[in-house]
DNA sequence: GAATTGAATTCTGAATTCATAATTCCTGTC
DNA sequence: GACAGGAATTATGAATTCAGAATTCAATTC
């Protein structure tokens, strides 16, 4: 008999996640998909409607969601979909550099041959879609390409943490509507991380993930300028 | 009329947070200060009693603190506070570090003359709990000169991600049984911190605080392996 | 015709109720 | 005496219900 109750073994082998878990997997889906824009007001009965949940379910996704950052709630008034300032921003950018700097390093000592061959791939690919001028396909690349990294950094905090801040900016970063120079800056930054990575230089890796993020704000934020308010 | 149906103004002039976010504030509170430990299973009908809610808020709660990773939900088992291994510890070291980093360089451009005043005073402060032997002062001194150079870096979403990766170690941290020689050192690197921050030197104080956290990692390591587990 | 007040409707907040899964304890058997 | 099986109890998951706040719309007055 333990005197502090515990849970002798999570298993989780045919444990299916609560109800208000998946909801809340989807909701988020449906933000940083854009289907839910910025400021948009959430609807409870509209919601529950579509997904087929009671309310109560719902109510505790929203909280989670509300915890990430993604929707802010509002007492007696519902939720409405988080909209970022430039300040915002401007705020969460080197945030999320200093993480990708931590992740660069370390997944420049725990990533595996196959994990860096896997990046090495990427990166071609994303070399191929700056070719084609397919820009969807070039940020699909790019964002698997990020998260690999972050996957060979072998740090679940690391991960999680990285996830919550990149959520709150996620569409913020589809904004960039970025020149063409830009563009191959871009993957040029890429070619040399992929390199840095192979030679598993954890220190330049760090610094060049930090740079090439903190070079996207910046190409953010001129966009932001240049093309009116959406 | 807009398309997108939008709250216009959320004033919160006598908006109360939902009771769901009180309950969260509370429970949160009560991991944090180690009443519920590591391992513990969370029973809703006791806290529903203690608390005076129903259940349904407090599942909310939960579903909030679980998102932060201060709790595990297990479905149909419910929750446990979560208890982090060594090597949980050692990854979340170094985001935590990095963070720091990013709230000195910040802080060092952000922070008012007042402020920097506030942390060099603490910083007085501590060295005279340092000179008492006093650890619980020590512990609480130190926490309020980070909380507010996190403050003075005037970034709240570094803030709310420091928050939530802190209070995942928070209890880790005062388990550092600190041997009087690091305990010195610590000091020291205190006052260093608030010189840099004094010349308003935001690379020195990165790399000071950073330096400083990954220290204090080293050292809860030692005292883990040294002490006996709990 | 515009503005303000008040009633009706709609939505959110929280408690309660119902269903289902897990745990515990008892009984019977080997 | 120990182990297995099963019923009873207890806890969790989710829907429903009830209460209260906010928004909307209409009516009245200036």
């Amino acid at each position: 008999m333990t005197a502090n109750p515990q849970i002798p073994d999570p298993a989780g082998l045919l444990a299916r996640p609560a109800l208000a878990v998946q909801v809340a997997d989807v909701l988020r889906g449906l933000i940083l998909e854009g289907e839910l824009k910025g400021g948009e007001k959430i609807r409870e009965r509209e919601l529950t409607e579509r997904f087929g949940v009671s309310r109560t379910p719902l109510r505790e996704a929203m909280k989670i969601l509300a915890s990430e950052g993604l929707i802010d709630l509002i007492p007696n008034r519902g939720a409405v979909v988080a909209r970022r300032s430039d300040a915002e921003l401007a705020d969460a950018f080197p945030v999320l550099a200093a993480l990708e700097g931590i992740a660069g390093r370390q997944a420049a000592e725990r990533a595996s041959d196959a994990e860096i061959a896997e990046i090495a791939r990427l990166t071609g690919a994303l070399r191929d879609a700056v070719g084609a001028g397919d820009r969807p396909l070039y940020f699909e690349i790019n964002q698997k390409i990020h998260a690999a990294i972050l996957a060979a950094s072998r740090n679940e905090m690391l991960a999680r943490t990285h996830a919550t801040v990149a959520g709150q900016i996620h569409r913020a970063r589809y904004q960039a509507n970025l020149t063409r120079s830009r563009w191959e800056k871009a993957l040029a930054e890429h070619e040399r991380i992929a390199e840095a990575l192979a030679a598993r230089d954890g220190a330049a890796l760090g610094t060049l993930l930090h740079d090439h993020m903190m070079a996207k704000l910046t190409a953010i934020l001129e966009a932001r300028r240049s093309g009116a308010a959406g």
